[in-house]
DNA sequence: GTGATCTCCATTGACGCCCATATGAGCCCA
DNA sequence: TGGGCTCATATGGGCGTCAATGGAGATCAC
């Protein structure tokens, strides 16, 4: 299965292309589709993204022959309607929709940010601040997780 | 097994016939039908649509009796009766029949809404405004499904 | 004969594919 | 340890091809 670490940052081509970093791609490959599945984030100003085997694998999970189910209609018309999928042109870029480009805020550069079996796609800046918010809320939490701690040893 | 994503609006033209898109007619093919099957959505002013060998599995299920609610006997047997085929031209269009244009509003674009092993065609203002409630409805139920998924070990 | 449907052809615009270049990291050798 | 070399990645641009769209003519049904 694919794991995502780390960030990168890109530029934006006139194109609208950008290139995905080398270590995705390697944690992508071998799938049966040689791109992304991105749509947008639910919850933030970001795209989400991973490979065509976890859709594949969400659209088993989901598919019955049971037409009428309603549970299951928020979820697919917001899954499988939004989703996308990106190729990888020769040089290992994709090109960005511009509705994601939009929902995003992107600009001339994207960050792409590892988030284990899957990643998103940031505007630099945005992720920046986000990021830096996470990490007071963290450290504020902190005290309360040290003390839990206690007998576990280490989280992170 | 055919799976669609995303979504992509073609235009209607005045002879009624619209293009199916290419990712949809490259999920259908190799089929026993060169074509679509659709039918009247039951709860939604759209089409259903999917290809014919789903047809002909929906159709080995009934006569196994996997599907005998009374519920399902009386949707299925609504599904069969309203079905239709539609072939493609050598364009890859079909010819929308009036009546299904009427129920699904439509009037001069089509928005093919994938929906993972069918799709479905709305009027894209519909659509827009379907999707925007159905987001809405995830999202106050991602919470839940988070932690659904915390206990079952790592989701996928 | 008249209307509708299917087949074929033309246009246009987007996207995929190709090559060319730069930049930086890692490696080898002195 | 320092310098130079090599390779992979990232980036930019040009061009060909395919998909979407519109219309005209042929064929079939009523």
């Amino acid at each position: 299965m694919a794991l995502f670490l780390s960030t990168f940052v890109n530029r934006i081509d006139r194109k609208g292309r950008v290139s995905v970093p080398a270590p995705f791609r390697q944690a992508l490959q071998g799938q049966s589709f040689h791109g992304l599945v991105v749509f947008r984030s639910y919850k933030f100003p970001a795209i989400d993204a991973f490979g065509f085997d976890r859709m594949e694998q969400l659209s088993a999970s989901v598919d019955t022959l049971d037409l009428f189910s309603d549970r299951q209609d928020d979820l697919t018309a917001t899954i499988f309607a939004d989703a996308r999928q990106l190729a990888f042109d020769g040089e290992g870029r994709v090109m960005l929709p511009a509705d994601l480009v939009a929902h995003a805020g992107l600009d001339d550069a994207a960050a792409f940010v590892g988030r284990g079996p899957t990643f998103q796609i940031w505007n630099p800046q945005s992720f920046r601040q986000h990021q830096d918010a996470a990490r007071d809320r963290a450290r504020s939490e902190a005290a309360t997780l040290t003390l839990r701690a206690k007998d576990g040893g280490s989280g992170r």
